[in-house]
DNA sequence: ATGAAAGCGCTAACAG
DNA sequence: CTGTTAGCGCTTTCAT
């Protein structure tokens, strides 16, 4: 039953007897052209009537934009933050009127070239790379001359938003701080700092809370390296850490994983959390609210990154303003649940 | 520095002394065309050295084909399972040459109606809806002649691709079966038997284990009831069916979230997961692996209905056939891990 | 083996 | 207020 052919500005015209551009205008209804409004309410009428969809490549062969906006991902799209982002992008992309193309890639740069070129192709007006780690990257001289920008790293030449790590890192420890912790802990520095083409946001973390620390004229109690922020490592580190200070009253995780290892310690040890030992992380993935006790954390603001950089790119593409060099940083909020406990 | 203008056929034909039309069946190369290698070459040169890509909005209104196809989903982008459909057809959708527009809706019909659209507006190839829970769902009538394929769940009048959930739920009972366990419970059935509109294949999971269990002559030791299939339904399952039963000797949770409450459960009474109690649930998600034991349990095959659904699609689209009436099935895959212990 | 002409569906510029 | 003309960049006849 399907019709053959999709209804065209010229079907509607004939149908009509308007002609073609006034049939277009009508139903664009911009502010400048005046269409009588008897014809107007014509014209939709018989458009509505007929089903008709205006046809984005023609419009965007014409006009030269597509509404469309590219989200290349470094395998964002297959971990428990892309979500966050993902979504950010689309509600701001489709409140905004534009569409979003997606191409995933892994960390190749011929890859991301290639993606690119893809998107380019399809002459998307502005180009959105979503990183899941915070890493520097090297990306392809960005030769068109489209709007981008990249969520989460950091790229030469690319303008940035990226979460706020350094006064999280200070939260973290003011909050264990304020409530009366003195001997703390913690898990999941890097055995040596860690290369900006490795982490970008994990060493500035550090940083803040090194800062508070020295701050407070304090020392870590204890401390576990690693870098392979699994359970594993909160596990092995909480035991170990009790072990050396026992008098520690609180543990700081460099994310929710590594708390979550932490937790099962302290289970297996008779520590009760948060009366025995307060526990504090950072990204506030779904695993935090999962466990028992939840876990008190600093929100990663992946949704809002999305949702920032969306706007700030569809704001470059829509006056044709330049974005911003300086790294938009969005900060990381505290989500105060059952881990910390006053003493 | 960008070139204001990108580069088109026109320029590249200004450049070589060919025509535009020579242009473009050197740079495709078609098999029937027969274009001179030695111009061909010369061609490609000058493409590869003004950047040339080629303008797909031009191209798509002319052949009438986008090469792109879109994804719908039902909130599909923000839960755990998003990654891995995602990512399928992500795939599939790139070895084929084709580019996904992605559109997010809630369950609101007239969101999806709008979504739909968007995308049609778009000329999308092919429409895949991705649905997080398998639910039946009323899509609005299929008025474009875009192949469309639905994912996870089902609807009238669309092609469909879903886990195979009846031969999952008589493995998961067999398998205890096999290990020696007769004494088994059961946590998460629904209260009562659950609408289509609400879920599809969880109640087609039950019918399985129904089907395995009668078939051994067993009748469950206990059962804890429930529809809210999170940690918290697992643990008081357990305690409660434990306290029914004490003598059961392994536990079958409808998902890896309930079956996580369970061992926090059997923690808390001293019981050692797998020695004392066996434990099998169903999904596979991230968290079968992050807890110890790790879950033994039915990996739902998200990224397989990506691939397959996409494939399927592009199919479709390629070849002009129709999609398959019948609902395609795919299998869950076991995965031992620690939590099974044959007795 | 290559060129000329036409047209996909739309919008922008200019008449009237 | 509405119609005419033109053209975005590409591919597809049809000539040569």
């Amino acid at each position: 039953m399907a019709r053959s052919r999709r209804p065209t500005l010229a079907d509607i015209a004939r149908r009509t007897g308007f002609s073609v551009p006034t049939v277009s205008m009508a139903l664009n209804d911009k502010p400048g052209s005046r269409i009588a409004d008897s014809t107007a309410k014509l014209i939709k009428e018989a458009a509505a009537e007929l089903g008709y969809v205006a046809d984005a490549t023609a419009r965007s062969l014409r006009t030269g934009r597509t509404a469309t906006i590219g989200f290349i991902s470094d395998e964002v799209t297959v971990t428990r933050f892309a979500a966050g982002m993902l979504r950010g992008l689309l509600e701001t992309a489709e409140q905004r009127d534009h569409s979003v193309m997606i191409a995933e890639v892994d960390h190749h740069p011929e890859r991301i070239a290639r993606a690119l070129g893809i998107l380019r192709s399809h002459r998307v007006d502005g180009l959105v790379l979503g990183m899941m780690t915070g890493r520097e990257i090297a990306l392809p001289a960005p030769e068109g001359a489209e709007a981008r920008i990249v969520l989460n790293g950091i790229s030469e030449g690319w303008p940035a938003v990226g979460p706020d790590e350094f006064p999280a890192g200070q939260a973290a420890v003011r909050h264990l701080l304020e409530r009366g912790h003195r001997r703390i802990a913690l898990i999941g520095r890097h055995p040596e700092r860690a290369l900006p083409s490795v982490s970008t946001n994990i060493p500035v973390r550090l940083d803040g809370i090194d800062d508070a620390t020295a701050e407070a004229g304090l020392r870590f109690t204890a401390e576990h390296h690693g870098d392979v922020w699994e359970p594993e490592l909160g596990f092995r580190g909480a035991h170990a850490v009790l072990d050396a200070a026992p008098d520690t009253t609180a543990i700081l995780a460099v994310n929710d994983r590594v708390a979550f290892g932490v937790l099962q310690a302290a289970a297996e040890r008779g520590l009760c959390v948060p009366a025995d030992l307060s526990l504090i992380s950072f990204d506030d993935e779904e695993l935090a609210t999962m466990v028992r006790p939840q876990l008190t954390t600093l929100r990663l603001p992946y949704r809002e990154m999305g949702e920032v950089g969306a706007g700030m790119l569809l704001d470059a593409v829509t006056s044709g303003a330049a974005l911003p060099a300086e790294r938009t940083l969005l900060p990381l909020e505290l989500i105060e649940r059952d881990t910390v406990q006053t003493i």
